[in-house]
DNA sequence: GCAAATAGTGCGTGGCACGCAAATATGTGA
DNA sequence: TCACATATTTGCGTGCCACGCACTATTTGC
């Protein structure tokens, strides 16, 4: 079994992030200045040392459960088949990854559509482009620029059908959006162009 | 823009991401922290509250410039000719773009490398995604995902074509470096895959 | 020139990140 | 089981920073 200190650290680590989101969710995207550190903090349990003791920003706090999903990337890919081929993989992989479970709507907005939370959240997003980059090359027994350049083009796909999923007009699932997404990364369909 | 007061407002805002950029190349990745906001002031020639007014924190003041060079894509764009083909208009415009002038090798290492500003970094470039996307749209006549899928796509392309042109490894020519990068986004190369 | 709008500045305030060291919890070997 | 080593939590103190506010200086349009 794992250690039990570092399943204690995971879940600090997911109260203070639970916590922190939620109250700004409270606050509404205007009102994030509100939400003070020692609020976050007593609402996770923890002194505001500890709180401190991981995180560094409130912002950090505040995505760092899109960061700890999005890290999982490159596992994601390694899990399917090996026969398959890499863009349904990727596919297939990234919305397993991002719709299981399904992100909670009011959270995501106000991770991306928050100004002042933009640069946190987009590094959320991106720290899972390095894993899935290895997870690529391996794939594909590619090296250099090609794997990094097709992992950077995925998560900025899905970063955009998660906007596109937030926006109230046309409520599709997650997974059709991310697909659609992807799909226009994997075939750029040259011919109306 | 021919406003006095814009092109002075645009001269402070110049002196100010300068003088921050510089300060932080100086004291290195490591010595961030030692960056204090009266010195960026005082080096722009400008009182420290006005150094605030233009800025929300050290990080944006010293990646700002990148921002302003990735705010222009879409007009990079719009400005080539009206019959080419959208892969070598995108490539070609930001080739244009982020060459002219060659960045500084040790502003964009400090910028791209540094953990502290990555967060910011990622916004500096993504800024430009808006425009981008809808100069694409235009183009294209597409509507939708798409063409915002694409324009994030291009955007995370040239980081990671930043990010290898400055690894001391290989030194090819940014220029070569963003045209293999566009190349792997615009045509994904099916077969070996 | 004059009035309105806009930019720059000084001061004060509340909050925050973090170094440090003591206290507490957890893991390990005999 | 117990004691020792290691990791984590916590309280306290410090320096810095972002920003509201009110005031001054500069630009602009009439």
């Amino acid at each position: 079994m794992t250690d039990l200190r570092a399943r204690n650290r995971q879940a600090t680590r997911a109260a203070i992030t639970a916590a922190a989101l939620r109250l700004a969710v409270e606050q509404g995207p205007s009102g994030l200045a509100l939400v003070r550190v020692n609020d976050i903090a007593s609402a996770a349990g923890v002194s505001p040392r500890t709180y401190n003791n991981y995180f560094s920003s409130r912002e950090e706090a505040i995505c760092g459960g899109q960061a700890d999903r999005s890290r999982g990337a490159g596992d994601a890919l390694r899990a399917r088949p090996a026969g398959e081929p890499l863009d349904v993989a990727v596919t297939e992989a990234m919305v397993g990854l991002f719709t299981d479970p399904e992100p909670d709507r009011a959270g995501l907005r106000m991770i991306m559509l928050t100004p002042e939370l933009e640069g946190e959240a987009l590094r959320a997003f991106t720290v899972g482009e390095s894993s899935l980059a290895e997870a690529i090359a391996e794939r594909t027994g590619e090296t250099g620029l090609r794997p990094e350049v097709t992992a950077a083009a995925v998560v900025a796909a899905i970063r955009v059908a998660g906007r596109h999923w937030l926006t109230p007009a046309a409520n599709h699932p997650f997974a059709d959006v991310i697909r659609r997404a992807l799909s226009s990364v994997f075939s750029p369909d040259q011919t109306s162009r």
